[in-house]
DNA sequence: CATGAATGAGCTTTCATTCAT
DNA sequence: CATGAATGAAAGCTCATTCAT
């Protein structure tokens, strides 16, 4: 547990102002390093080297330790949703279409995005916030599992998939999304010799329209990615 | 807070000495303190409570709160792995037969088995012991793939399954059981309101096993892919 | 403000067993250091020093520096309540004995007992702590007000005493008593020049019997002490 | 934190040039502050709050938070000092009318004044600024003393009053007034149920004369103060 | 073996103080 | 002059670790 955080910071001026840039500079700092180390783990004098700034500073923005923790996830996740949402509920898709888009979008997002450590922080810390773990619930797995439950349900509807446990095939489609996450943020950087497969996410598409598509899609399946 | 979870320790060492006399309760609780709370939050407070004892006894058995977490991992980790393996080994089944029975057994498992919380562990505390990635990489990650991976390659090979990225699949194969572990542990005690679906993993065999498998198992399925 | 607060203990074993009496111990060096210093001022490592333990020892004992404080009030002041009612209650004297009794008792009583700096904490960090004022107006200036009411009543009752507003006589008896206890802890400390003198409250007692006696007391005043 | 109140400090220096312009809005809200939370547990912000001015414009006027509180005790209590005295100087009173006005200017002062805190402040503070209680005794109880010491002593040369320890009548004349300041600003803000009775000072002065006078007050009461 | 009182390093938090603007 | 963002030393508090019993 080596605080091994060195800035990377305007080396001349130790002092500056920037009222309008800190408590972003401070979040993202703070983001990685709760995702990192976890909250109980994080020193705050890291988040502050890491955001350039002393211990105080980030006092100054966040009344204490549980509180930027807070503000984090609620920075981190909400923007997040809503982009996802809107981007998906592009209409007039097949719901083999549809679901293929959808988890390759999620893939992207994860892989990419800020929002990218989230799950691993609310794995970590919910026996520490459970509340946490109820927004998350609420916020996120609820959503995604309405929108992802609604084209299975869809696709069941119209006979375009077969019959199945709903909410069990919602968990089929997310889980290698998540689980790729997770991995890539905890034991994927301390273990360089096993890294994610570059095709995870069109396989696990092509593997799960298989087992859920009541028509063949072998030729279908070519332009799938 | 340096890592060396495989290591042996320094050999005959008091720890080891005592580890023969040593309470499995205080592992017990150590471990389920740790997958609730995290390395870092966890108090030897709350552990020596749990298990019953005050804290001086659990510096009679481990050196320190960094030893005695790579002595739950040790000790609660590696005899599973053995029992694992052999079970699933048994030939005389085909791919399609052993995948479906790795998976039940593995979600099995990953239900009720002091094993468990382990998942959790690692997602959250790889970051504080980079050493716990590597060794559940080497001893989880990779006796796991070999296994599994194994068991899809050869139904590749005799034409069970169709073709496909060996590793994607694996990851597919393996993540809904995780997912589900890590879900248990983390969330849904928080989350009442939504419980891991029962037949979630029957569903995952129908599914995984409907993807891969080059005959259909709806009506047409032989040229599924 | 300087911590000059050695301990003064037992030199060889800076470790030892007393959980017995501790607590006291650590009370009376908090009694002290507020008295001196005030709460706020007052760091728990002056008083972990005094008592002739750590701060950790403090912790162990109180959780925090408000029970501490808090702590202290109550257990020298209830203690010192009950002994000086009951031994004032004590019958049969008139008010005139009874009025020059309570005085020279309160004036011993605050001279002497770990009761003596109360009133300058009281006052100091009533501020700080509304509870303190009120549980001090309820339990001490309350109770000191109904005994010595209750004697000037009764004198005046009896025609002993001439008529006057009971409260504000109350006040003038009671007002040189504390004056100087608050005189004693703060002032006369830091200006060896001008101590209290010494038979203030024989002169006391016979201004206040005089003001307040009915018959003349110009010759009376000898015998009065 | 050490002490020099008096001292004029480094003289001609940053602090002493900018007094001219300093707002008495500073000393005022400093004043009130420190009264009624202790020097500690004064912070400037809080200071500077009150005074409608942001923490670094009290720096521009006072180098530290010791100067500031030097200051207060040095701008609010000097120039009170003369004023007290020339006014109770002048002579052609009785003893009797001298006393009696001179505890009424005092507890009128104590009551109304920016003056009326101080006693709480030295109280609280001595402990933590030595000089100060040098400074009040030298200053404010030696000059007290003297003014009302000169009166006694005058009166019982007169034979007005009769033989008692001087210093001790002084005390029993000031006593009542200070402890009224010191419950007025400590306890009676919050304990609404008890206040100062309207006639303290007055039955104080029909007190302390009908003490100290030699003729008697019982019934010839046209003397009455 | 087991206990639990005691320790002290380390972390969170506060706030007097500085200084670019 | 005045501001207020930034600082960092100091204090409160926690808890892994030790050790007399």
């Amino acid at each position: 547990m080596s605080s091994d955080v060195t800035s990377s910071e305007i080396p001349g001026t130790r002092w500056r102002r920037r009222k309008e840039a800190r408590p972003g500079e401070i979040l993202e700092a703070a983001l990685r390093c709760f995702a990192e180390r976890g909250f109980a783990a994080t020193k705050l004098d890291d988040v502050a080297n890491r955001a350039g700034v002393t211990k105080g500073t980030v006092y100054l923005y966040f009344p204490n330790k549980e509180e930027l923790f807070k503000a984090v996830v609620r920075t981190e996740i909400v923007p997040n949703l809503e982009r996802i949402e809107s981007t998906v509920a592009r209409e007039n898709l097949s719901a083999t279409e549809a679901l293929a888009s959808v988890i390759r979008f999620f893939g992207e997002r994860f892989h990419k995005s800020r929002f990218a450590p989230l799950p691993k922080l609310v794995i970590s810390e919910s026996g520490n916030f459970p509340e946490l773990a109820r927004f998350y619930v609420d916020e996120v797995v609820g959503r995604g599992f309405s929108l992802i439950g609604g084209i299975v349900r869809r696709g069941i509807a119209s006979g375009e998939f077969r019959e199945a446990d709903v909410e069990s095939v919602v968990y089929c489609v997310i889980a290698p999304v998540i689980f790729a996450t997770l991995y890539r943020h905890s034991i994927e950087p301390h273990a360089p010799g096993r890294p994610i497969p570059e095709d995870l996410i069109e396989t696990h598409i092509s593997l799960i329209l298989g087992g859920i598509r009541r028509v063949s899609v072998t030729e279908g399946t070519e332009d799938e990615q």
